[in-house]
DNA sequence: CACGCAATAGGACGAGTGTCCTAGGCTCTC
DNA sequence: GAGAGCCTAGGACACTCGTCCTATTGCGTG
């Protein structure tokens, strides 16, 4: 067994719990058990437990962004990749009804810690801010595009949170539902329309 | 100064330090040391650190159904006093910007504490849940209240996060704005409307 | 076989945690 | 003034944490 598969298991074990149990909760002696190796050789692979938190950061940002590529190269139209990513609450929804959003509880936890990662588990959110950003601007919404990015990441957030919450998989459809048919509108009207436009819209077909 | 006195100045200090630092993170020394009284007298007001959760929890329980109550005799329109809602992001943009929702994310640090004051903490989120639900019950929408309770909710925790991760007021105010736009118009679209596709799509149609 | 290096094990250390115990100060009442 | 009871202080305790140190294993090379 090298030591880079060594070190990949306590990434992946690490991933896990910190998603799990958060990252404060998680020890090393946790780690440690799951990886089967003492707590003592885990310094021979990482400096500190923050050391692996970045490379815990490093390897969902690698992991989501393989995902998005992938989302590119099966879906040419810009609508369905936003589809994808609008689906994601209800593919994923066991882990989001039993341990919220990887990357929403992360960023909260790390900021209550006052921890220096911060800013590195920040861009995970800002991966998927840019890339809905960039399907928004091929749907023709260049002005609002990054705005329209924010409410499809708010929307999310939201439902992982309350999904996590209330163990709800009705609303979580009921939810990508309507974002879907939010989508639908604002495809269908592309281009000059302002913010308030797309809400005449959109809203009273939403109700 | 007496007992009961300092037993409220506990419970405000610690919901203070739970909010800004989270409950593991937050060490019965900071308490002390913010109330200014010694660790051993601790004891004397809470039997252990959980007890002092459950008082906070009920703490913030009393705080905000006091205010719901406000807002109903303020607000004899349930509109409004489901925009008061609404506007809560606007209305305590400093805090959510520097810590996030309160409620959403002690609700989170508790499940993944494994923690089991989570149920009371859960308590608030059903607190808001009931009383939005009672607010689109009024407003005629009694077959998909709670559905549109849970909206409303799921509204103010994703803008919360991300709030929160980007520190970013325009962006409160662009989704706040737009939360109004929808309340208009299913002000405007009461009684018998269905979810308007979001029935027909619940079942295979999502997947 | 002997050597060297990557990899591992396991214990020691200091700091910090929640909890508990005991002694003492305060303020009222008789 | 003395006693009683509420309130407080501060240290001791057992435990866990992240970290570090040293000894030992396993394996490929000369």
């Amino acid at each position: 067994m090298g030591g880079a598969t060594t070190r990949a298991h306590i990434v992946e074990a690490a991933d896990r719990l910190f998603y799990r149990q958060g990252y404060e909760h998680t020890s090393f002696a946790a780690i440690a058990e799951a990886v089967r190796i003492s707590r003592g050789n885990f310094y021979y692979h990482f400096k500190s437990k923050d050391d692996i938190l970045t490379a815990v950061i490093a390897a969902r940002l690698d992991d989501r962004r393989r995902m998005l590529e992938q989302w590119e190269a099966d879906e040419p139209d810009p609508v369905g990749r936003i589809g994808r990513f609008i689906e994601i609450v209800v593919t994923n929804r066991a882990d989001i009804q039993n341990y919220g959003c990887p990357v929403g509880t992360l960023t909260t936890e790390l900021a209550k810690l006052g921890h220096p990662a911060l800013n590195d588990a920040g861009d995970l959110f800002t991966l998927f801010r840019e890339w809905l950003r960039r399907q928004f601007v091929l749907l023709g919404h260049e002005a609002e595009a990054d705005a329209l990015a924010m409410h499809v990441l708010a929307f999310s957030q939201g439902v992982a949170t309350l999904a996590h919450a209330f163990q709800d998989e009705d609303f979580i459809r009921r939810e990508v539902q309507r974002m879907h048919d939010w989508l639908s509108a604002c495809a269908a009207n592309p281009g000059t329309a302002r913010h308030a436009g797309n809400e005449d819209a959109v809203g009273p077909a939403n109700v």
